[in-house]
DNA sequence: ATTACATATCGATATTTATAGATTTGATAA
DNA sequence: TTATCAAATCTATAAATATCGATATGTAAT
């Protein structure tokens, strides 16, 4: 786990929005015709249609925030679901809590 | 409180290493001539050995830190010594926590 | 095979950040 | 009041980030 990489990625107003809302899908994102449940996260363009950014730029911003282990990605047909990686935030919050 | 802003201020490896040091700064920092203790933190020109960066890097770094409100600066005859704003870094850990 | 669609990648540009050297400012001491 | 020293600010450049439109890729349906 790279801290400094963590908060760059949590330097951005649209990337911590983004894990913001991934925390409770039910409430900030239309249901999936394709999947029941957010049990996989949700589908980029949610994301983007929630965001206001292009397509590219959140395909970006999750790519980043892949990279720095804050998101999984499922990949389900046509659909890409993005959910928390609830590991990575349980152990940088110890380790932010504990060298900071 | 700017969370992003403050997510900014430590996703620089140079940045965050201060403040871990600012946190101990008895086995961080040599002890100054001019006053005793550490009681409001530790001089630029320490911080700038310490790092490695020239002066007018950790000038603007410690600038931004406190615009971030992550340290106190208290400016004592010649010298600004900067000291960790432990209050910010509790509301910190604490908005962290509630909102992602 | 061809089409359609969701997402990823590429290429481009504007903005921001990282960093340093030079200069200025503020404070003390001679 | 001048010299000195610590720190801040200014100026400059290289690198990284933000963001988009265009294009490519992978998957599924026809």
């Amino acid at each position: 786990m790279d801290i400094i990489k963590i908060n760059a990625s949590l330097a951005n107003a649209a990337r911590y929005d983004i894990l913001r809302w991934l925390k409770d899908p039910e409430n900030n994102f239309p249901p999936h015709k394709e999947v029941s449940g957010f049990g996989d996260g949700v589908c980029v363009s949610f994301i983007k249609d929630k965001s206001g950014l292009s397509q590219s730029t959140i395909s970006h911003y999750l790519n980043m925030m892949e990279n720095a282990q804050l998101v999984i990605a499922t990949r389900i047909g046509k659909w890409t679901y993005y959910k928390r990686n609830e590991a990575t935030l349980a152990a940088y919050f110890k380790a932010l809590q504990e060298e900071i």
